[in-house]
DNA sequence: GCGGATTGAAGTGTTGACATTTGAACGGTC
DNA sequence: GACCGTTCAAATGTCAACACTTCAATCCGC
């Protein structure tokens, strides 16, 4: 159940571990637990808000609830619910505004990462994402998963706390997000023309100028979703 | 109920408790326990390497392991500790490589939150921020605290994520790093210069140029960081 | 005397049980 | 009929106890 990268998450190889279906005394409960509610926020089987019930989720992951409280401490650092004192856990809610506000963030982290993968990447590095890119091309469409042409750029930048940041931190909100808002859906599907010109800045290891590549087509991605979400807050033009 | 929003969001007056000397049963001993090892280790008390024993630590406090481990996993998230499975938690030990390569996501991000908050900022915050600055000239010295220039800066972004990351995670990694690297301790002392630089493009409101003076500043506070590693690291050069 | 198995204590991971609190249904009063 | 206090089940916060693992000192065989 764990290893349910729908769709989205290209060709993960298979990641997942075996896993006995059967298993006694494992030890680290606490992982496979964060694991199972991080993947049920972040494909939105969990919704926004929604009520993090103790004794519930305990029963339903087989668990007693000493491993749950911890895994849900680690959700509540990561900002991904909020406790309040008596009252339990939520899945934390965030306005259409907060989302525009993580653009800003994401481009001053991945612009930053560009400019260091300019320097940090290996040619072989810098050949895949070329390979990614004209597989962009020629399907049309960019992915978005863990194999996207903007992971591998952060990776490469050989940053472990940035790429936590961007990858795993960041990659959860955001895939939460899209199962939540429909108006941040679409957005990525032309992005390919932003991202030749990364590429190429890449290429000739010039990180200042892929940084700017990298800010500016962030900074296209979220004006892009301002006005989807403009558009669907005032839908009434369409009678007029 | 959704009032209840402790913490970040907004200028709560009189954030400190009073906070009874004799507490029994209050609730929430996670949060007691999670500042005090925060506090031990930001200030250098518990060394970076050095391990967090459970039972101990639980005497120490005077708590039960159950909360004692919630706030271990919150460090753990917060990566402040690295848990191995049946060994138990130990302080994050940087090596000074590592510590270096934290400017570049402060430079990112604290880059971007002069941009915004050159927007953002009240009159009277950029005021204050005068003040802060023509006290450092006075005193011939930075502050580097919780009401540090840097801070209000990123405080006047109005972003919470970002000022969250900065004013807290980053900050509590900060003074780790300068209670237990001599080589971080100077370096902030004629940092006025680049400051008054940085007020200038905020106070006309210049976001790009504030975020570049800001950049700049850091860099330089980064470059002068390699240089102290550098002379410490070959001091030889003194015999000869 | 030295290398390797053994034993034991200390520590970690988990569980179930207990005190306290919430919040929500219930009934009473104006 | 609306508002307020009471009551009670469910959930939360905490603790002590129970398996299992690790690590180090000990002991045995060579």
């Amino acid at each position: 159940m764990d290893s349910g990268d729908r769709g989205d998450s290209g060709p993960s190889a298979r990641a997942a571990a075996p896993e006995p279906l059967v298993r006694r005394r494992m030890g680290r409960e606490v992982e496979r637990v964060l694991e199972a509610i991080v993947d049920g926020i972040s494909s939105g089987a969990i919704r926004p808000g929604a009520k993090l019930n103790g004794p519930e989720l305990s029963r339903r992951l087989g668990v007693s609830r000493g491993p749950l409280r911890e895994a849900i401490r680690r959700l509540e650092e990561r900002q991904l619910v909020q406790c309040t004192p008596n009252a339990g856990a939520r899945v934390v809610l965030h306005s259409a505004e907060e989302v525009i506000q993580f653009f800003y963030v994401r481009e001053a982290l991945e612009g930053m990462a560009a400019r260091l993968a300019a320097r940090t990447m290996t040619d072989g590095e810098i050949a895949d994402l070329r390979e990614i890119y004209e597989g962009e091309v020629a399907r049309g469409r960019t992915l978005g998963g863990r194999n996207d042409f903007h992971m591998r750029i952060v990776r490469g930048a050989y940053h472990p706390r940035l790429s936590r940041m961007l990858n795993e931190d960041f990659y959860t909100l955001y895939r939460m997000w899209r199962a939540n808002f429909e108006w941040l859906r679409n957005g990525g599907e032309r992005s390919w023309n932003d991202h030749r010109r990364i590429l190429e800045a890449i290429e000739q290891r010039d990180g200042e100028l892929a940084e700017l590549m990298v800010r500016r087509h962030i900074t296209r991605l979220r004006e892009q979703a301002e006005e989807n979400l403009r558009r669907m807050r005032e839908p009434r033009l369409v009678g007029t």
